[in-house]
DNA sequence: TCGCACGTACACTGATCGGTGAACCACCAG
DNA sequence: CTGGTGGTTCACCGATCAGTGTACGTGCGA
């Protein structure tokens, strides 16, 4: 895992032509010779810098789930209270949902590459751990009740908003309303709740 | 679109073994030979009988989806109470979500067929909206408050779930927990006497 | 008995797939 | 001057892809 800055600049725009491809049209349905063309770069060239299409597959994913990473950061770090900060990652998918019109990449990667052992497998559960342990994280931080059991229910709804994304439903402003009512849960929660 | 009833003894057999290849591996990487090899059938006769790959993908997809309709009706059919009936559709994804392991085989279909006019993209669409009418139509009936907002709230966590089926979390028992607290109008977080 | 629909067997097409081999060039550091 | 790194050019590999053509067999209804 070279780490895209440690790469050269025709590795770089290999990986920037593999990502618009890949999320575009599908990793199956894209072909080596294509991302070679697209990136101005002859096939050679992206064997020399990947070694094999599912070492560019695993790089493309990680490349994006690194990006993704980063603007749900920001978007976090950028507010002040604490409550609206466990909504956040609503208002970055907000944002990131406006470019990425083809729902999660890593879900459609899950779906073309059934064999467990690719290393797509492992990227996309570990977002998916991120983003749920930032939601507990969050959650605590906010002081809310049952942390552990609010940050799946986020995750659900973050999921549900970001998978039907490519489907003409206003899925992500319901998912966001009805995740901030589940934050402010204005009702005081009763001692009895199951613990967890 | 034959109707899979009006369809010869061949033809069946070689839409079971499309639906299990295809949900399973993916259909892109899945080759017209190796289905007629599961399906005990020449890849002559597949062509007689479909005539290209994609209608064979189209009625794969027809398929899983009335079979799937199929089962969410008569699990709310057999809810007495118009109030849980609301969130049988939960309980028909726990069934569902045993066998199908991979997550919602129309999610992943659009994500390998990125071309808006491929039938896939009109059946996915069918199939999301009427589930979203479905939970209307069953919120009216159950005299909640703002249906319409409910329903999409529901079609959400539904999707959440499925869609993250793949993935090493417990994310259907949460949607399920959360829908039930929804439509019993009651704040989120709160359920201190709900029947399990 | 005729015809037709369903199915088999098998060879074959052109295109595309992921991936390789080898020669060559430009640059930069030792 | 020399060697290594990054890159190009181009020809090539075997495998697989979706799809077709043709001839043949079988059962059934008119």
């Amino acid at each position: 895992m070279p780490g895209a800055q440690a790469m050269t600049p025709a590795g770089r725009r290999i990986l920037a032509a593999a990502e618009e491809l890949f999320y575009h049209r599908g990793i199956t349905a894209v072909g080596v010779d294509l991302i070679a063309e697209h990136s101005g770069v002859t096939k050679r060239t992206l064997y020399n810098q990947f070694g094999a299409k599912d070492h560019l597959v695993a790089a493309y994913l990680a490349e994006r789930d690194q990006r993704w990473r980063s603007l749900v950061r920001a978007t976090v770090d950028a507010c002040d209270d604490p409550v609206e900060a466990v909504t956040a990652p609503f208002d970055a998918l907000s944002i990131w949902s406006g470019d990425n019109t083809r729902g999660c990449a890593f879900i459609n990667a899950l779906a073309e590459l059934p064999d467990p052992s690719h290393p797509a497998h492992r990227i996309a559960a570990d977002q998916k751990h991120w983003l749920r342990n930032l939601f507990e994280e969050l959650a605590t931080a906010a002081g809310r009740a049952e942390p552990a059991t609010l940050a799946v229910r986020l995750l659900v709804l973050h999921e549900g908003a970001l998978a039907t994304r490519p489907l003409t439903l206003d899925t992500l402003s319901a998912s966001t309303d009805l995740a901030r009512d589940l934050v402010r849960a204005r009702l005081p929660v009763g001692g009895t709740d199951r613990p967890r």
